[in-house]
DNA sequence: TAACATGTAACAGACTTTGTTACGGGAGTA
DNA sequence: TACTCCCGTAACAAAGTCTGTTACATGTTA
């Protein structure tokens, strides 16, 4: 099981807007980059808009960054593209036994562990930004 | 989005298995605790027989653990029921453009990151066991 | 006004999880 | 042996999410 895609292509997208910052970033563009539809991108890109990452506008063919792409975290992304609610990485079984001890008390228990590990998962993405992302594709590309 | 709930619920068969030590663990028992079918716990059983963690046998009615429950962590509960794969916690799209830079570049130079967070994520859960979630619970029964 | 881009609703297909029923086979007891 | 209870597992259905698509309204520019 593994968690939605978006989070990898809004980090795709942002890249994509540094990498290729002299063209047009249409909705179009980025979808031919990642391999996917037009509209998928215009939904994404809503979600980095509405969290301050990006600036579109309707109608004006697109895309730049609203930061400097070193202070995005992928965390900020991650945040973004509302892959998992705080909290909610990991899955609760609901309505456990309240006629049993465990059950009665099992996720009041386990919740702040899971949080605990959550927040290690959120901090290890927070110490990583696009800019750091485009510096290891341009990398690569060096190599090539 | 969340991960599966059988994490929640593997915990929560271990930790029962304990408080109710002196009783029958069987899948029907542990069905009523968890508020679910015994065939849902007899999977996830299979899952965590398989990992080693627990004893059960065919005919016989009744799981005991197959370790001392504080040599149990949540990462081993996690790794038994099989809710993330190796490098898999965060989806990626599939065939991003090889005629982009990005799109050419954008996998090789996530999966490390990727890797890095969910690491983080699986060491916080290597640091509790189940012996922790047993004297969690004690702890809130005496509250009461 | 024409041409083009974004924003969004609506929907379909694919996939996974969770819950059920059904049944084969092992273990223990009368 | 016959009976009963339980685990192991296959098969299937319902529900939810993700991903991709079509369609269309709205906004911008020339």
């Amino acid at each position: 099981m593994s968690l939605s895609s978006r989070f990898a292509v809004g980090i795709h997208i942002l890249t994509l807007l540094e990498i290729n910052k002299n063209g047009v970033n249409s909705s179009e563009f980025i979808a031919s980059s990642v391999n996917t539809n037009p509209v998928v991108i215009r939904k994404i890109m809503g979600l980095l808009k509405n969290a301050g990452l990006v600036k579109v506008r309707p109608g004006v063919a697109g895309a730049v960054p609203a930061k400097e792409l070193s202070e995005i975290s992928l965390f900020d992304v991650y945040k973004a593209v509302n892959i998992v609610q705080d909290q909610e990485l990991f899955g609760m079984h609901e309505n456990p036994n309240p006629a049993c001890p465990v059950g009665r008390n099992i996720q009041e228990t386990i919740t702040p562990l899971f949080s605990v590990a959550q927040l290690a998962l959120e901090k290890a993405l927070g110490n990583v930004t696009i800019q750091d992302v485009v510096l290891g594709i341009l990398e690569k590309e060096q190599i090539k």
